[in-house]
DNA sequence: AGGGAGGATTGGAACGATCCAGACGAAGTG
DNA sequence: CACTTCGTCTGGATCGTTCCAATCCTCCCT
């Protein structure tokens, strides 16, 4: 931690320190390999004496090359059961450090309705500036769940980027991707249910025109027929609120009597969950729910949301993997990767 | 977004095609007022037609300075309903973007404890190497709630940051920090628990050794007296898990009856339900419980759980109000700044 | 008309790292 | 012994911006 003068010291004070020249320093940094034993190793104490650390803007503006990967932060809905990006986030900034990389966090400028209506916010602008001044390497991009106009931006200016989540709508895509399957974590929770011995099984997902609601719909589907189960009219679809699981589950509850539901995400589940509460129903016992995202409301709340856990630790891990070798220019073999979530029973099945 | 034999526009770039020098492309960046007004526009013209954005890193290595706040986000514990820290980010990222600021993350490597012993993760070597490398130009701390090394290290070593969380074990701190007002929140709790006709008012908090844990039982204690209502063995403490509420919740109900639970945070008022689930009481109609933080589980879990919200938006703001103030080197007149929390009553109450 | 004053604009130097081409020895080869 | 080869190390140029000091221009005053 030692300063020399006030100032942070540089190349070429530990040169000095070490006796050797500023390249000699810069290689026992980047290239250790071409330093004789000897002399790699006084330069390393002198590093360590001075308390060197390479200043990142210099290098960045060598090297063109920033070691921050930028993530865009949404505005989350209040309400909506969605902490998945908590879980995700940590694993990303930790698989990014294993890298030599940070995530850099951004937001687009709200879209106030009332602002002086000229300057419309582009959502691509934010992405283009950091881009141009060379402010990140790369993205993570991950709202893919009814197309997204990014994915093809960046794709078109050649952008490095990887996405969570499958080009749905654009088969042309050739931009790297990690997905959950999420056909067949509603195919494990409908299997859990049959063996328990359930016949009716509804499902409560979202409206038509989310491709993901759609796959998630298509495995309850799927495992149904399999089963020879009847689906007809055991089938709801609304938003992702609270309020729409509760209704729909009334609604079933009253003219279909299903001794299951299975659900898009966790905040329908929640809403189920009131649902069973207003009508004097204990999940579990006498009716069973199982939800998706396995959120911390899941994990919390009485007697416990049975769920279907997607598998973000190593979503994120596959993710920095495809960027780092995207960025250091290795040939990236596979262009999508689909990883299977898992499901954690609890009390509510 | 046009480009000149395939690399990105500078500065020079920009002075040629609007036939000026460099330096005074610069000043309609930085000091727009030295220009005459036409040459102004004819820069901005030129900055439009090429798509330039200045590049961050030769501006950062030249003003020392990276516009960056660095934020450390830590493994969060998974079953508490710590969903907190996301709320926070999305404002902070906000305020931060408004303030002319990106959020770098970071963490620190896990401490294994298998590891080759010699390399101790020092916590603070993280804070240090961000800061002598200029990767970031100042930190938000939030984890001070049992004392906290890395302000310590910090302010000793002049590095700005502005925590959330009281110095609580050190007195003579002088950085600035935003806290909510806990004993407030608390306080305003009991009060409505009061106003509904209870007498028998239960706390279950945390362990002694726990600044905000003794802050926010201070605020039940001091309400009880005030309303003369009592309090022996009306108080548990322990851990800050939902296991650990259901017991207190388990026992206080078996010897003491109390009507109405007061927690420290949601994550133990959850356990409280579970332990209401589990003797067939209803909360809201049976028993009241009020929680702390109005995490996502306190919005969806049924009914609705009663708590104390703090103003992370708020917070957010004054916290990079203050960064910017002392980065900018104004006066900070106000060393620190205490928000209330509010009450939102919700079914189980 | 000459001399300041002050605003507008400019070119060179600097920030701290890496790239590049070349220098220096020591070792190997004909 | 001269010549090449290879491993090691070096100095100058460069990345794109801002700082600094100097210059130019315009206008006003005497």
């Amino acid at each position: 931690m030692a300063e020399r003068n006030g100032r942070a010291p540089t190349l070429a004070t530990v040169a000095d320190e070490a006796g050797v020249s500023r390249q000699t320093v810069s290689n026992a940094l980047n290239s250790p390999h071409l330093l004789r034993a000897d002399t790699l190793e006084r330069v390393q104490r002198a590093i360590e004496t001075l308390g060197y650390s390479p200043n990142r803007a210099a290098r960045s503006l060598r090297t063109r090359s920033s070691h921050l990967i930028g993530l865009r932060i949404d505005p989350a809905a209040e309400g909506t059961a969605n902490a998945l990006m908590d879980r995700f986030l940590h694993s990303l900034v930790d698989s990014s450090r294993d890298a030599g990389y940070h995530v850099l966090l951004f937001s687009s400028p709200a879209e106030e309705p009332g602002e002086t209506g000229a300057a419309a916010p582009d959502p691509v602008a934010v992405y283009s500036d950091l881009l141009r001044s060379t402010a990140v390497d790369a993205f993570v991009i991950t709202d893919t769940y009814r197309g997204n106009p990014q994915a093809g931006w960046l794709e078109a200016h050649q952008a490095p980027f990887v996405a969570f989540g499958r080009p749905w709508d654009d088969p042309d895509a050739t931009h790297a991707w990690v997905d959950v399957d999420g056909r067949a974590g509603v195919s494990l929770a409908v299997e859990h249910l049959v063996e328990r011995g359930h016949t009716r099984i509804a499902w409560i997902g979202w409206q038509r025109g989310s491709f993901i609601g759609e796959d998630r719909r298509a495995g309850w589907l799927d495992t149904m027929h399999a089963h020879h189960l009847p689906t007809s009219r055991l089938s709801a679809r609304g938003d992702d609120t609270l309020d729409f699981g509760r209704r729909a589950a009334r609604a079933l509850l009253e003219s279909e009597r299903p001794t299951a539901f299975v659900c898009a995400s966790d905040t329908i589940a929640m809403g189920v969950l009131h649902a069973l509460d207003g009508a004097d129903l204990r999940a579990g016992r006498d009716i069973a729910v199982v939800g998706f995202d396995d959120s911390i409301a899941a994990q919390v709340v009485p007697p416990g949301l049975t769920s279907v856990r997607q598998p973000l630790e190593q979503v994120a891990i596959e993710i920095i993997g495809l960027l780092d070798k995207r960025l250091s220019h290795q040939p990236v073999l596979e262009q999508g990767l689909l990883l299977s979530p898992t499901l954690v029973v609890r009390g509510s099945s």
